[in-house]
DNA sequence: GGACGGCAAGTTTTT
DNA sequence: CTTGCCGTCC
């Protein structure tokens, strides 16, 4: 342990070795926090704390699991073992279902994602004859959310005048009522929303001293992550939990709480000290992580800001390149600029595709992006946006899965009664949703007991229905016996959800087909995984909650050689050598929805904060005069934030229009350049897209690229590969179908996809990104 | 009951 | 430009 301490610093070792008592660390960007998390984790292991005792909440799952690796490989894996740690949401529903019973709900309960509320809002609102345009089932999710959120039940909601008042005047006064219903409904189904997940936990934590007397004894040391991002009910949970012993250690960053939208509350931070007697405070101001260039520009940015804790961010590293300032006049040409400048950047100082990221405000923007750096053959990765598990024909196959656990699970059984189509149309749904209301039971009960019901159905829809619930009921009795992936095998065989998307023959049909192979193939990935692990018995409930409440992040392998393409939210807490800060314009950052107040403005002020310091070498900031919008083009106007950096750290390329006319640099403007035109054999070219940038094609220009230097990505002739290490005529081996061949590769991005030959198995097409497979020869 | 075509609406950000 | 929803026709 002792060499390991000997690596901190004193601010971080302070804190580090601080074990008892309220404590709070405040942690500048790339101050080295998670060090100080994870040997403060592993100190006190050392010190004789059982690890049984020891709770860690993080941001994501993926924090987790790798806070959880180091501390395995400083105080071994079988100790590391008993430690709880991962994101609120998972801890507290793996809570929630030991103590579900208490709170009148099934231990298997369903968790709903953000569909599935959306869903179910939208046909409460039809069902109660409610104007569709006035109630907006979106705005309506949202303002429950945030109800929820701030522990606001519905008994509570109709005891509160003010925001009764406050919905009315919004002219929405029966919101009351959908939110009732809406609570109602997801009891009845045994499901419990992102929100419930926490709300509950307060419920169970303040009705049952018992309960909160045994977690409270048992979690005697809690540390928190990210402090600055919790909102009000994960605020009440570690407050009830720390209450006993006062172990508590909260470290995070006024200036980077960035999720207000969902409820974040940054006076959680901001107030810690008056919450807790005899508070320590510790501060982290010294950056391991950028040049000093970027963290004085950064600095120069946040002190715009009035709500923040006073700290001075300062760095020992090198003065580092300026920020580069690049204008284009569309957002095609702009992530042209993108792709050229990391294709010369990756050829002149060799480096890996992973040094690269390119960060935006909105997901839409990535498309722009992702067509130029596809042209360039340069792979990448785009995290976040519709995730794999939110598929359609994903969702359609996890509904099953999710009806054998929970048969009560209404949007999981309104979305599958039907698809495939076996004669149950939108009328008998809609009575059988009125009975089961009427008769106090699920739908599933209803249906199971059509002939006890007066359900006005005719005979050949009777057996129709029941021949449902026998299939679905001899789903139960595979599931007794099968593993996850042996049963969701036979499911997407026996009720044709196969055949149904093979049939048409469709490119669309196709990548549905291969996506749930895919899926199968991440079962069994699951079920190989679990058994390794002891205490945990690998069932289909387990894969569920692993599915429901795992991020983009976690599927990411890590150690693919790519760009990543993501959101500014989704990229708090990593860093890049090369970071593109994109599409910096006003109304689009900052977003226009978010320039109403000071407070708002301040938070995407931080989101700005927060992108800039994900940078170690070297920041690009780009924005665009014009950007396609709905398909039409608009103009824009460069973000206050540039402007709002101090002048002296940026590098502000030639405006646009000076070069325009200059025939020699417009290439650059364009940036459609072919790289080593001579030994770089252009792959197919994408159909481009209808659009000014498409008609401009440019000449070709050579590059000046040192003419020793060979891509670093092979391309073989073939389209762009997803993971360069992958070539034709590579043996791979894959977890289930063994052995075999790569014969082609095909598409790009997230989406590349290699066809293989295998042993056993025949040919298959595989998805790079789910596939794990080990190149072998 | 199901298939197909037309039209409106949508882009903040996510566990 | 896309997606999802709704109405029409078989």
């Amino acid at each position: 342990m002792e060499k390991y301490l000997s690596q901190l610093n004193d601010a971080q070792l302070e804190p580090t070795i601080q074990i008892d008592g309220p404590m709070i660390v405040i942690a500048g960007a790339g101050s080295g926090k998670t060090r100080v998390l994870t040997y403060r984790i592993a100190y006190m292991m050392s010190k004789g704390i059982d690890p049984f005792n020891i709770l860690s909440l993080t941001f994501t799952n993926k924090a987790a699991r790798e806070m959880k690796d180091r501390i395995a490989s400083i105080v071994g894996a079988s100790e590391a073992k008993n430690l709880w740690m991962g994101t609120f949401h998972s801890v507290f529903a793996k809570i929630l279902r030991i103590e579900a019973d208490r709170l009148g709900y099934p231990s298997n309960f369903t968790i709903y994602d953000t569909q599935d509320s959306d869903r179910l809002i939208a046909s409460i609102i039809k069902e109660m004859e409610l104007d569709k345009d006035i109630y907006k089932y979106k705005q309506v999710r949202s303002r429950i959310s945030s109800y929820k959120n701030s522990l606001i039940t519905v008994r509570a909601y109709f005891q509160n005048a003010e925001l009764i008042e406050a919905d009315t005047m919004a002219r929405r006064p029966r919101l009351g009522d959908i939110y009732k219903e809406y609570v109602e409904r997801c009891f009845k189904a045994g499901a419990m929303d992102f929100d419930d997940l926490l709300l509950k936990t307060n419920e169970l934590l303040t009705r049952f001293p018992e309960v909160l007397a045994k977690y409270q004894n048992r979690f005697k040391y809690i540390l928190v992550d990210e402090y600055q991002d919790t909102n009000h009910s994960q605020y009440l949970i570690v407050r009830a939990l720390s209450d006993k012993f006062q172990n508590i250690c909260v470290v995070g960053d006024d200036a980077q709480s960035i999720y207000a939208f969902r409820g974040a509350n940054i006076n959680n931070i901001l107030n810690f000290q008056k919450d807790y007697d005899d508070v320590k405070v510790f501060r982290l101001e010294q950056n391991y992580r950028s040049t000093k260039n970027i963290v004085n520009a950064a600095n120069s940015i946040i002190d715009k800001n009035q709500t923040k804790l006073e700290k001075i961010v300062w760095t020992a590293n090198e003065e580092g390149a300026k920020i580069k300032v690049n204008r284009s006049l569309t957002d095609g040409d702009e992530g042209r600029y993108v792709a050229s400048t990391i294709w010369e950047t990756k050829m002149q100082e060799q480096l890996p595709n992973s040094d690269f990221a390119i960060l935006y405000r909105t997901n839409a923007q990535s498309r722009a992006i992702e067509d130029a750096l596809r042209k360039r053959d340069i792979p990448y990765r785009i995290y976040g946006g519709l995730s794999f598990y939110q598929r359609k024909e994903i969702k359609d196959v996890l509904s099953y899965l999710r009806l054998i656990i929970n048969p009560a699970d209404e949007e999981a059984l309104k979305r599958v009664i039907n698809f495939p189509p076996r004669g149950i149309g939108q009328t008998t749904v809609d009575k059988l949703i009125v009975a089961a209301n009427g008769y106090e039971r699920t739908i599933f009960e209803v249906m199971k007991n059509i002939d006890k019901t007066n359900v006005n159905v005719n005979s050949g829809t009777r057996t129709k229905l029941q021949n449902f619930v026998t299939l679905i009921e001899s789903f139960q009795v595979l599931n007794q016996t099968a593993d996850v992936f042996e049963l969701a095998e036979h499911v997407t065989r026996t009720t044709g959800l196969i055949k149904e998307f093979n049939k048409d023959g469709t490119p669309e049909g196709v990548a549905r087909m291969e996506n749930i192979e895919e899926l199968l193939n991440g079962m069994k990935d699951f079920v190989e995984g679990q058994k390794e692990i002891a205490d945990t018995t690998g069932n289909l409930a387990e894969f569920l909650e692993d599915v429901a409440l795992a991020t983009d992040l976690d599927a990411d392998k890590g150690d693919a050689n790519h760009v990543a393409l993501m959101t500014i939210h989704l990229a708090k807490g990593l860093e890049f050598p090369y970071v593109f800060i994109v599409g910096l314009e006003e109304d689009l950052f900052p977003s226009a929805m978010s320039m109403n107040t000071r407070s708002e403005l301040e938070e995407e002020r931080r989101l700005f904060y927060v992108a800039l310091t994900r940078a170690e070498k070297q920041a690009y900031l780009t924005y665009a005069l014009s950007r396609y919008r709905w398909g039409k083009l608009i103009d824009s106007e460069p973000s206050r934030f540039i402007e709002e950096i101090d002048e002296q750290y940026l590098d502000i390329v030639t405006p646009i229009e000076e070069r325009r006319f200059n025939p020699m640099l417009s290439a650059d403007i364009f940036g459609d350049v072919e790289p080593n035109k001579i030994r770089y054999k252009p792959a197919k070219q994408p159909v481009l897209k209808k659009g000014s940038a498409a008609k401009k094609e440019p000449e070709k220009f050579q590059v000046t690229t040192p003419k020793n230097l060979k891509p670093v990505s092979k391309t073989n002739g073939n389209t762009n590969l997803f993971d360069s290490k992958l070539v034709v005529g590579n043996i791979v081996k894959h977890i289930r179908f063994g052995t075999g061949e790569v014969l082609k590769i095909e598409g790009a991005g997230a989406d590349t996809k290699a066809e293989i030959n295998f042993q056993h198995g025949g040919v298959k097409k595989l998805l790079l990104r789910f596939a794990k497979l080990e190149v072998v020869g």
